[in-house]
DNA sequence: TATTTTTTTGACTAAATTTGTCAAAACAAC
DNA sequence: GTTGTTTTGACAAATTTAGTCAAAAAAATA
């Protein structure tokens, strides 16, 4: 149940590198990606997908774990959320058949 | 499975409204409306408050629409769909519990 | 405890996105 | 084909998001 911030923390302690080299390896300053561990900021698509490549974690982990935050997000202080979700599930899956 | 624009479309149909009409009681311009009703557009929350008022729909109702809608488009095109709302529905429980 | 190193924060600017407004285009009804 | 309604798109204003940087805070080490 960890978020994408505890997941790239973790991965970047595992390997013992600083913020520093990895900020100089993805070419995204340091700042930001301390923001990024601790949940500060939500990253663009690309940079999920730098991480995953550099810390070697599969993409569709991190991006599940990515998109699955924005949308705990959505639903914050939402004392309905477990309603909300399964109409959510039902459009998705309209979509997801209809190719719209 | 309605989306947040086919039940107000549908609630200004019954009371047989122009837009027009309900732009001037909500002070919304009516091009907005028509964007809503059609999905091109998302109304903030005090809008979505102020539709169910006006219809005399449930807030609660319009609101998880409106949620839901949002956490649909967040999913389009994703394969995976349902693991990730799993993973999500987790994290909405978990800051739920622990009112983060 | 003092020094050094690392992480976090916040201020600032630039860029991108969203907003409402409006008028014209498209569509529908008559 | 005229009138009434809805839809579209262009535009400017406002808001949000993004990256950069340096200083503050926290942590590690001597």
């Amino acid at each position: 149940m960890d978020s994408f911030g505890d997941i790239i923390r973790k991965a970047r302690e595992e390997k013992g590198l600083l913020l520093r080299q990895v900020a100089a390896a993805l070419e995204i300053d340091q700042a930001i990606i301390s923001k990024f561990e601790r949940g500060d900021r939500k990253p663009s698509k690309e940079q999920v997908e730098k991480f995953a490549e550099f810390y070697g974690i599969a993409k569709k982990t991190l991006i599940t774990s990515w998109l699955s935050d924005q949308i705990a997000s959505v639903l914050y202080e939402q004392e309905n959320f477990e309603e909300i979700l399964k109409v959510a599930e039902e459009k998705a899956r309209y979509f997801t058949k209809n190719k719209e």
